[in-house]
DNA sequence: AAGTCTCCCGATCTTACTTCA
DNA sequence: ATTGAAGTAAGATCGGGAGAC
């Protein structure tokens, strides 16, 4: 079961975060090798590596992530020191009688220590029914209460939740169990804390992309702008008789798109086959006035400046 | 072939928290 | 300084599809 969860989590780790016109997907051709060694790093990562030692490099690779705009208000926090969630460090109910987010969810931030116990982070956001069973999860009210309370997760457990979801964007049932004793929680969260990370990882870059082709649109308009304006230009200029005869025949470039040369079809009744040039040889045989530039084709794609910048960092390494 | 289980995804709900007037 | 509405981020749930058994 795990093996074909595992190809299944593959495929849809290569598929999923490379939506972007498949300009780079290269890296998640790796995603498929080499799943042991993956299993072992993530036992090395999660088990023997303490959490705390993966911190100093959280900052920066969670800004690498979202590199803009997405300062979140956890970790806005957490720059300032204030612990968002620190009023609940404890949760009563080992037994279930009441969920531990509910004493969350009572308190409200206002009366949380502004300073914050940033040592009781880990209790009070882990729950305290990490033992009790994953039935717990989805639609898992079994003491009846439809509330819907939730946990807001603490910065350490946030910060392994993130370089293991840069590592390794889909987990399976052995790293998810491994993670969630790690980090105190119940499977299923790690599960849902996976789920939602893919989710809005591929949100970002379904913004990115949009962005990315209103430019390639944008530009593309302008080029066609100009190519009509020098339509124009050429119409004019055939119209006026004296120049018109000391030209050579009209003839229309057209550019291959593959190889990028350009066919020169004469329009006038010498020849009627189009010949395949260079792109600057025929750009040079343009014997038109110095003030009218013959189109060269261009690629508005490859012109363009955008950097696409990948903003997921998970990709397995090989 | 049909049923069941498990997993994932997309949509959505809900809550915690921030910002701003 | 306080407060409440609006906005945002994120945890959780639901329903459905897909693959394995």
């Amino acid at each position: 079961m795990a093996t074909t969860n595992e190809k299944d989590n593959n495929e849809k780790m290569s598929l999923g975060l490379s939506l972007s016109l498949g300009l780079y997907t290269d890296n998640n051709d790796n995603n498929n090798k080499n799943k042991n060694e993956q299993q072992q790093a993530l036992k090395l990562n999660l088990i023997q590596k303490p959490p705390s030692q993966s911190f100093p490099n959280h900052r920066l690779s969670f800004n690498n992530l979202f590199p803009f705009h997405d300062l979140s208000s956890e970790t806005r926090s957490f720059l300032r020191g204030i612990d968002v969630n620190s009023a609940a460090t404890t949760c009563e109910d080992d037994n279930g009688v009441s969920s531990p987010n509910s004493t969350v969810s009572s308190i409200s931030g206002k009366q949380r220590e502004p300073n914050g116990n940033d040592e009781n982070e880990a209790e009070r956001a882990s729950y305290s029914r990490s033992d009790e069973e994953e039935g717990g999860g989805i639609g898992g009210d079994a003491d009846g209460e439809s509330s819907r309370k939730k946990l807001r997760l603490s910065k350490e457990q946030a910060v392994v939740l993130e370089e293991t979801f840069k590592e390794y964007n889909t987990l399976n049932p052995k790293q998810k169990q491994a993670l969630a004793k790690q980090l105190n929680l119940r499977p299923r969260q790690v599960e849902v804390w996976f789920q939602n990370r893919r989710a809005r990882t591929k949100l970002k870059q379904t913004e990115v992309d949009c962005e990315y082709l209103k430019r390639c649109c944008e530009n593309l308009t302008e080029e066609n702008r100009r190519l009509q304006k020098e339509v124009q230009e050429l119409r004019a200029l055939k119209l006026s008789p004296q120049l018109y005869m000391h030209m050579n025949p009209p003839t229309t470039l057209t550019m291959c798109p593959s190889c990028e040369r350009v066919a020169v079809s004469s329009t006038g009744s010498s020849s009627s086959s189009a010949t395949m040039q260079s792109a600057p040889a025929s750009a040079s045989q343009n014997q038109m006035g110095p003030n009218i530039q013959r189109p060269i084709p261009v690629n508005p794609w490859g012109a363009m400046s955008i950097q696409r910048r990948p903003i997921e960092g998970p990709t397995t390494r090989p």
